[in-house]
RNA sequence: GGGCAUGUGGCGUAAUUUGGAUAGCGCAUCGGGCUUCGGACCCGAGGGUUGCGGGUUCAAAUCCCGUCAUGCCCGCCA
């Protein structure tokens, strides 16, 4: 079912057009045109509004009043739009206040925490690819606009009725891992014991780095790199293990973030299974890379940019011929791993991972499920859609998988991979580099579990100080889900292109525009119903005869939570959404501000049954950002 | 050299994909409002030539062209 919005929409369209039409003969407009040229108005001018007087005075030469005035005349109300008015050129609808809140409200109370779900994405199976973070270092401010996009986006789609898989890929056979490895050896783990595992190796690293500059030291950790790669060595399985339990750590911080997923997918196995092979096969089969003869790219085997630059743009390289997929030593670049991996994602090769359980039950109750050696078989991957939260600086990384995935035959996967790029997060203009360990600093390090614990600690101060809920049990948990709507809020508000220059300010403020303003509307919500002791069955008895234009608003921003959430979906933003609820408590709270409730009079039913469905459609859409709304704060 | 992204009041941002009525919101500043359902609140004021210059249009933050600034990418690094 579309949202009443929608419907109302359809009705003003479906009014517009045959009377348009009827009028204007020659208009040549087809029904997109008339779609297109209504939008939500501000209330002055009526609930939906409609330029296309403009458009069709222009071709016949008339004021758009008068062309306006010639269409009014035909548009006839419909079961939502009581009537339609024109002023100044535009066509406004008013709705029918009585009809319009009785179907939102029933619907919202038949449909619950359903309430804005659709089926957009039918059913479709879909992979979505985050945090994928080095298993080397703890998660910091900079990881967590990644995780917390992923996540959100996946909630957002499992919303909007896709089938939703969360992986996660673990490169345990990178060069940062090696360097770990080395550190190992050479710099000892003696204080690995009192720290949290992958702290403990973000500290390490540094101290590699330093290493680096000493004579050997890099061909030593290169030595140590073949070895990983060569799987069944000393080194493959020191690394498997630390990014285990680095990753264990990891999972740690992302569980009290609340996120999780259902797949880890590691380089080691992806190598293990020779997904490469596969791959180059495939691609040298269908022609879609080339053995250059030049000398510079002698024996290697690449893409030819010429065959590709009507792709994409990233292309077009007046310096370089070619882009090497696999160098002349035999060893693929990133770009040609990252594409036999894809065709994993996609079905286009056979699963030939087995997986075991590496954690039993996450909080969430899930089973998170990890490629590995022995294991059993499972339905991973094949997915008809793929998503990766990757920063925007691998967008030409990116360009290069839809490439190869167009060039062998798979032009349907290739638009089915959709890449969210996303800008970084810096600190006073300095990106969060794990090499020189930005991420540390001598007050408060700028990992996500601190983030976490000072704004718990200035959640806790407030609730503690809050009367409604002082000598009440459980203030940890609630300043806890405080916290984290605040962050989440803070992260997702922005847009995922712009970049984040990280504030503890920013991070640590619950005033408007934030989480816990919009948590706070949620909870005052319930807090009247919970003193109406308000039940559904009250509501046979609500009048919607007077229905304000305070309460009008709410119940508009509420019957638009569906479009809202699609929207979302459709453009991967899950600020779409932060805008939406901090639009809907707003005008929720001005709306009880000024109306009373519970001392209602006759209008008690219907406020209370507002009150109610606002309730719902703020948890909801909170629930899709990963917040998970509290009943009193 | 080529490509991508960003540029909106002092600061942080929304709206740009699909051009519409007065560019929305928050922080900060100033002024109001608690004997009234929760003050993490509400109401109001000041603050904007949407980087700049052209163009298209009845209408441009939005589309087109140019230009400036900032950041990033274009390795047989991973």
């Amino acid at each position: 079912m579309p949202s009443l919005m929608y419907l109302a929409k359809e009705e003003f369209v479906t009014q517009l057009e045959n009377a348009a039409k009827t009028e204007f003969e020659e208009a040549r407009l087809e029904r997109i045109d008339f779609w297109n040229s209504i939008n939500v108005s501000s209330q002055e001018f009526g609930d939906l509004s409609s330029s296309m007087a403009f458009r069709i005075a222009k071709q016949y030469g008339k004021s758009p009043h008068e062309v306006a005035q010639h269409i009014l005349r035909h548009m006839k109300r419909t079961q939502l739009i009581k009537e339609f008015t024109e002023s100044s050129g535009y066509l406004n609808s008013v709705f029918d206040r009585v009809a319009y809140s009785k179907s939102v409200i029933e619907t919202v109370i038949d449909e619950k925490e359903f309430y804005g779900s659709s089926n957009l994405g039918k059913g479709e199976k879909t992979l979505i690819e985050y945090p994928a973070v080095n298993p080397t270092k703890p998660l910091h401010v900079g990881h967590l606009r990644n995780l917390l996009l992923g996540d959100s986006l996946a909630n957002i789609l499992a919303f909007c009725g896709y089938s939703v898989e969360r992986e996660d890929y673990i490169d345990d056979l990178g060069l940062q891992v090696a360097e770990l490895v080395w550190g190992h050896i050479h710099l000892g783990s003696k204080n690995a014991q009192n720290k949290k595992y992958d702290q403990f190796l973000g500290e390490l690293y540094v101290e590699v780095n330093k290493a680096l500059e000493k004579d050997g030291v890099k061909e030593e950790i290169e030595t140590i790199l073949k070895k990983m790669e060569q799987g069944n060595t000393d080194e493959a399985r020191l690394s498997r293990s630390i990014s285990e339990k680095c990753v264990l750590a990891q999972y740690e911080t992302a569980f009290n973030y609340k996120v999780y997923h259902n797949v880890l997918i590691w380089e080691s196995d992806i190598v293990a299974a020779k997904l490469l092979g596969a791959a180059v096969d495939l691609a040298k089969a269908k022609g879609a890379v080339i053995t250059p003869e030049e000398e510079k790219y002698k024996g290697t085997l690449a893409l030819d940019l010429k065959q590709v630059k009507d792709i994409s743009k990233e292309f077009e390289n007046p310096e370089e011929r070619y882009k090497v997929l696999i160098r002349s030593n035999g060893v693929a670049t990133y770009a040609m791993k990252d594409f036999a991996f894809h065709l994993w994602k996609f079905g286009l090769l056979k699963d030939s991972f087995s997986y075991s359980q590496i954690i039993q039950k996450q909080p969430n109750g899930a089973c998170l499920y990890s490629s590995s050696k022995s294991g059993e078989k499972r339905g991973f991957g094949n997915a008809k859609k793929v998503i990766n939260i990757i920063d925007m600086r691998q967008s030409h990384e990116q360009s290069t998988v839809k490439a190869l995935l167009k060039l062998t035959g798979s032009a349907d996967s290739a638009s089915n991979l959709t890449h969210v790029a996303y800008a970084i997060v810096e600190i006073g203009g300095k990106d969060l580099s794990g090499r020189s360990g930005t991420w540390l600093s001598s007050e408060k390090n700028y990992t996500a579990d601190d983030l976490l614990r000072e704004t718990t600690a200035k959640a806790k101060e407030k609730v503690e100080s809050s009367k409604k809920i002082s000598g009440k049990k459980n203030t940890d948990e609630v300043a806890k889900a405080i916290a984290l709507s605040a962050i989440r809020f803070e992260y997702l508000r922005v847009g995922p292109e712009k970049k984040i220059d990280f504030s503890w300010e920013r991070a640590l403020n619950f005033e408007a525009n934030s989480g816990p303003y919009v948590m706070y509307m949620y909870a005052r919500a319930r807090s009247i119903l919970g003193k109406a002791a308000y039940e559904e069955t009250q509501l046979e008895a609500r009048d919607y005869g007077f229905i304000n234009n305070d309460e009008f608003k709410v119940i508009k921003l509420i019957s638009m939570a569906q479009d809202i959430a699609e929207k979302s979906a459709n453009e991967y933003r899950p600020n779409v959404i932060t805008d939406y609820l901090l639009d809907l408590s707003s005008t929720f709270s001005a709306f009880y501000e000024r109306n009373q409730v519970i001392k209602g009079g006759e209008s008690k039913n219907i406020r209370l049954a507002i009150v109610y469905s606002a309730m719902h459609a703020m948890g909801n859409m909170l629930r899709l950002l990963g917040v998970e709304p509290i009943e009193s704060m």
